[in-house]
DNA sequence: CTTGACCTTCCTGTTGCTGTAAGGCTTAGA
DNA sequence: TCTAAGCCTTACAGCAACAGGAAGGTCAAG
């Protein structure tokens, strides 16, 4: 199949397949005649594998031990694994820090005043951190 | 003061400093005969509202409206509370988000054997979607 | 024979910086 | 007086992970 039903039955966009490509991520498939990129079952499998890992959170590099990974039956689940928990852990430090973020925003949306006043305790919190940052830079002398 | 007083007493690093400048967000500010960038109190002001805005998850072009904001005594705080519900909104979900790669995570840690075997229930189920997206591909068919 | 839908490669742009090069200014110390 | 460090300047390159578009070749239908 070309690579405009390869990318329909993935769900990866063809650019991002021949982006793939020209990382070296996935390997350059056979060519028909005029050309084109030909593409079997197996490579569908590789970008399913792919556009999950991705929509997992893993970056191209960890996508690249991932794949190595799924491509090698001599794996030991526990690599995999430890691939895994260890996203999971940065997903956990991520939300926490949304999460910090989330209240403070909440603070600032409720404490402000939202009329036709210019008076905003938004601004005044934005722009009133500048003593504490002096502080810390001083207690670096 | 020099951009590098400047940056430690923002929490801006220098070169972001200049990168503002350079991309319209900051005005030029007056230069020494030698030609360095000289900054006042109102600058750094200025810079710390930025970085808090930024650290708040703002992108440039919403530091651009609230600088503006910021910056204009005639300004109705309605406006300001606006973009930070808008923002706060945007966060909430993000951390959703987030949250539902986090089930999902944690669904295949804890289904992983962690062993010396080759099977691996991550790996299956990460190359497994492939179905779903065929039907998907087929329903719009 | 043309039209439109594919396909190819190559180049640029995105966001928000950070790194590095190549050079000028300034100040303290030998 | 020389020099070394530590500032400062500009300008260009690069990061991640693609997306958009140009310029051109190919293919199937009417």
């Amino acid at each position: 199949m070309n690579i405009s039903e390869a990318a329909t039955l993935s769900g990866l966009p063809a650019k991002t397949i021949r982006y793939y490509e020209s990382i070296d991520l996935i390997s350059p498939p056979l060519r028909a005649a005029n050309g084109y990129r030909r593409y079997g079952k197996a490579d569908i499998a590789t970008f399913c594998f792919l556009r999950q890992a991705r929509q997992f959170g893993f970056n191209i590099d960890q996508c690249r031990l991932l794949l190595g990974l799924y491509k090698n039956p001599q794996r030991r689940s526990a690599e995999v694994h430890q691939l895994v928990s260890d996203k999971l852990e940065e997903v956990d430090a991520h939300i926490r820090e949304l999460g910090e973020t989330r209240e403070l925003l909440a603070t600032l949306v409720g404490a402000c005043a939202n009329d036709e006043d210019a008076d905003c305790v938004i601004i005044d919190r934005l722009a009133g951190q500048q003593e504490q940052t002096q502080m810390l830079a001083e207690n670096k002398r």
